[in-house]
DNA sequence: GCTCCTGCTGATAACGTTTTCAGCAGAGGT
DNA sequence: ACCTCTGCTGAAAACGTTATCAGCAGGAGC
């Protein structure tokens, strides 16, 4: 009945060892904690005979120091800290394997926070996590209107921005060069003879959409054609946004006969508003998409679409961190990867056997 | 140049406070540690004006209890690990969301592995996550050949199972009605007319696969129809044996006219090597796929799906966690929650108009 | 008026690491 | 023979919590 009278030894099943702390490694190999600890941490600065001893028994007893007592003494853990913005976005998940197969390779933990596209769950999440002691961040920011980073996201923690600018916040970052990707995809629509091509765009807030807007304009600069304006519909990066804009763009009394859209969501939208209205693809409307998707080849027809490395780009970003974290002063850097145009069957053939001719010059006609 | 030299209180910009610790805030609200921390976990056992004092220095300090801290103190962290075979299928990340969203609002963290379909990383990583201190786990077995998970999930962890039956494991577990699902799905081919009904169906150390597989006996079985063996293909339940078993289906001497697949990224293949071979669905040949998909309704044509409550899968298998938490010793527990037919058009219309009136009520007949 | 509770409070010992510091042995130089 | 240096080692102090224990005030009961 006391407080004190819950120790029974015999009550605890003997087949499960408590873990094992370093006080027993120590006792069995006869040697002091710290020589433990050394032997783990910094081999080379144990004799081999005792390196051996301490081994040995971390190994029977199955010893594995306790990531609490380093993170407490330490003052940073060995977990880092991941925020995206939905968890059921490939791209973005895609993004996530990429940064745990670097961090599982290097003894990191993931610590993983789903902003769902809630600014306020983004800050909290970021909290939650500062809390836990991670030793960085890695985020896809959401850059909510009044986007203050900075009291959240200050100094002593390291910082990565994965995919977009963060407004308002200075960091390392990982992005694709949007403006070059969005551009070879229209190109290429153009140069199948398409003239009216339509943007199927994301939010202004983010750098992405802005850029892969520029790209859009660029290919037709290049191509010597006059922007529609009413050709170019913004929507959320979201499925529903695809769907509004594709039918905004069908209702159009002079339809595009070419769509390039912004992101993978959104594409999936604009299948569904074409499929729903009987608009083939890419007989009535040819189709390019911005980040590829896993089951593109199961869509009908097939997608094509410009390619973010995105496992790369989580790798990258992991990396990235890492680094920084060894050796915290030094500059900020900004890697942008590359894009490639998958070719599927959505974007079709050149319309006209006459213009798929000379389809490759097109830029230079007047 | 001595090691002892880099204490210069100058150097650390003044803006940004260390993190405060309990001492901190007990000093400014001139009170004990102990007070400060009886203030946060048990506000009742302290005075109203203690309380508000230490909750007003708590505020302005910016005060968060280190988690580390505390982990080392009572031996068992505020994390959840979570441990899935594939980042990248939508059927896990539903689930992840869902024990994301129950975690979060019980102030838990969420610590994620990614097994990666490999048994030896499933190990590794639950190992991980182990000396992490995490205080119970969620995980979808891998169920390897040799699935002894004795040892790595031995009894001080809690544990809980989704959506497969680990094998050699007992503990709390959250599934669906698997049998009856595919039943239902199988059913409605047959009430359409459907005769010779294939079944793309998975791996058998899988539970959801053996039962899905019986479920489709079932309702043949109901129908008063013999299971034709070679109508029965099994996959791996990714995309790749999707698509295989779909092709090896469509190369038999006499044709499946329905064909019912038993996973998600199955489906997904099975699509694929439909529109690639030009067979028309549901024209050719009628499809219904176990698990949703979020953009079912993109594909060409909608698929016809059985659909698992994936988020409210993981945020009972939360739910069920949390509670063994609070009480350890309570009977192990198997929660199936039902599935639901979402009916598209892949499926397809009654084959005949003729058979399509008499539908509803097939198994009664003789 | 004494004792006995009851309700709050503070001092303090853990928890399991890492890191500093000092010590000790042996090698090498004078 | 003495000192110095170098390479290993152990003792012990932190890190920021929580939980135990004792103390202290004040009220109730005799």
């Amino acid at each position: 009945m006391t407080p004190a009278g819950k120790r029974a030894p015999a009550a605890r099943p003997a087949t499960t060892g408590r873990a094992a702390t370093i006080q027993k490694v120590a006792e069995r190999a006869g040697v002091s904690i710290a020589t433990v600890s050394r032997a783990f941490a910094d081999p080379a600065a144990v004799s081999d005979d005792l390196r051996q001893r301490v081994q040995e028994a971390a190994r029977t007893l199955h010893y594995r120091p306790s990531r609490a007592a380093r993170t407490l003494r330490v003052g940073t853990s060995q977990a880092i800290g991941v925020v995206i913005p939905d968890l059921q976005n490939p791209f973005f998940t895609a993004v996530v394997r990429g940064i745990d197969s670097v961090l599982q390779a290097a003894g990191f933990t993931l610590l993983l926070g789903n902003a769902d596209e809630n600014p306020a769950r983004e800050l909290r999440t970021i909290e939650t996590l500062k809390a836990e002691g991670i030793a960085g961040l890695i985020f896809v920011p959401l850059n909510p209107a009044r986007g203050t980073y900075q009291q959240v996201l200050a100094p002593p923690l390291h910082t990565v921005a994965v995919d977009r600018l963060p407004t308002n916040h200075h960091a390392d970052l990982v992005t694709v060069d949007n403006v070059m990707g969005a551009r070879t995809g229209v190109a290429r629509l153009l140069s199948l003879g398409h003239r009216d091509v339509a943007l199927l765009g994301g939010p202004s807030r983010h750098s992405t959409a802005r850029e892969r807007e520029l790209g859009y304009q660029q290919a037709l600069g290049v191509a010597r054609l006059t922007p529609r304006p009413e050709l170019v519909v913004r929507g959320d990066f979201r499925e529903e946004g695809g769907y509004d804009g594709m039918r905004a763009l069908m209702a159009l009394p002079r339809r595009p006969t070419a769509v390039f859209v912004a992101n993978n969501l959104m594409t999936l939208g604009a299948y569904r508003a074409l499929h729903e209205a009987g608009i083939r693809i890419p007989g009535d409307v040819a189709l390019v998409g911005f980040d590829d998707i896993p089951w593109a080849t199961s869509l009908n027809p097939p997608l094509t679409a410009v390619s973010q490395p995105a496992q790369e780009i989580g790798a990258t970003a992991a990396d990235l961190l890492l680094n920084r974290i060894a050796q915290p002063a030094r500059a900020v850097r900004h890697v942008i990867l590359e894009t490639t145009l998958v070719v599927r069957a959505s974007c079709g053939e050149a319309l006209r056997p006459a213009a798929g001719g000379r389809s490759g010059d097109h830029a230079s006609q007047k």
